[in-house]
DNA sequence: CATTGTGAAACAGTTCACAGCT
DNA sequence: AGCTGTGAACTGTTTCACAATG
């Protein structure tokens, strides 16, 4: 699930019982949970059984009770999980009771979106520092904060505490901001740009890409259509 | 993979050999295949083997090889793929030799950045239709576009023959907006809102989800800094 | 003879079904 | 009585390693 080469790393010794591992598909989906959760907790509802939070995440309660297992005892059997005791556990277990300072380079039409979009500072996340390579941009006003020249890269993160960069500048700009994001000591990367960004172990990137998203879904949809790709049609390009 | 309750829904019966079905996890890497083979063809490379492509889409060559087997052989041994007819046969299993008409629900930032971003209308998709409720909004020129209202959802997705929407709404009016789509027939829809989407079998959602991705950045990253959550730390709130 | 295509093995994730606890 | 936590079975995915082959 980790986008390339640099998987999550935490290899665990081959006989240890896995001593806090948690299952990489189990921590995708914790943030669901706590979504869940709190939307319960807006409501008041002071305590949830499997089946119901399961229903709120759109997963089945099997599934949920053994994420919540790798995290711990926390539920009451017969009864249910209490629902602040198990949004502050996920919390914790995701690191979201600190708070991580975040820095956006590239304020186009993405970067701005991603700078004004509110879920973002609302939990554990504060946008830090945004970064453009426009002179044009350079000095606009974005979500209470000034854009920054990209050469000032290495001082924000270094002066602001960033650990987690978010990528959205062009394609072509994003390998060389990596790498520079890298050398100062950031591990931790969001990419929106539609390249495999090529990092040392250790580093850890998650791609957001709109364009395969909606290539797999053209792809289910074809299926709906026609059972499948247009078959018996020749291939009519030059094959050397 | 896929979001919510609704799986592929190509259930195969028991004993076929899977006749046409492609697993979930290859669909989702042939994108990342085509965008390779689409860098090596401006570079007028030819052939490529298959470690060479897997370097470039940052897998290893074993999956990419397996993934490829199921589309076909359409490799020589000795010699690799033909970087044209493999991109050919990549576009037509994912249907992108057809194009598909998306429309864009919910014209704020994100919505903007999505109608702005080339490498969509680039291969195979076609923005046919951008709304929003906000009256301030409506009658903006996007790309190439003019805003409609929302009110119009059904008679823009029938006259345009829109098969993909993309929900860029804000998360209160996602389902409604949901809800209307898929009675028009939509069933391939791509949701940027945060929330689970409840939608009948057969309807495909992909989620992207930007505070999602973070929180699991973030939770690598703390394990990366204090070997895993803050422990021996009490519970404060109150439990009932 | 370099490289594909693929069985078989290893691994990861999901689901079942129920023992065990409150 | 009801719901959690979890072994065990199952399903899907990745990796290995090598026979087949242009």
């Amino acid at each position: 699930m980790p986008p390339q080469e640099c998987r999550p790393v935490i290899r665990r010794t081959p006989q240890q019982p896995r001593e806090r591992g948690i299952p990489d598909a189990t921590v995708a989906r914790l943030p669901l949970y706590l979504r869940a959760l709190n939307g319960l907790a807006e409501r008041a509802v002071a305590t949830v059984s499997s089946e119901d939070l399961a229903v709120a995440a759109g997963v089945n309660s099997a599934k949920l009770r053994k994420d919540l297992s790798h995290l711990g005892s926390y539920g009451t059997r017969g009864v249910g999980y209490d629902v602040q005791y198990l949004i502050y556990q996920i919390s914790r277990e995701l690191g979201l009771t600190q708070d991580w300072a975040v820095a956006i380079v590239g304020v186009g039409n993405l970067g701005r979106a991603l700078a004004n979009y509110g879920g973002f500072v609302s939990r554990g996340f504060r946008v830090a520092g945004l970064l453009d390579a426009d002179p044009e941009v350079v000095g606009d006003h974005i979500a209470g904060l000034v854009v920054e020249h990209s050469d000032e890269l290495e001082s924000v993160i270094a002066k602001r505490g960033v650990s987690i960069v978010v990528i959205a500048t062009p394609a072509t700009a994003a390998q060389a901001v990596c790498d520079r994001v890298i050398a100062s000591g950031v591990t931790s990367i969001l990419n929106f740009a539609p390249v495999v960004l090529t990092v040392p172990a250790g580093v850890d990137v998650r791609k957001v890409d709109l364009s395969i998203e909606l290539q797999i879904l053209a792809f289910h949809e074809q299926r709906k259509v026609n059972g499948g790709p247009v078959m018996g049609e020749e291939w009519a390009g030059e094959v050397s």
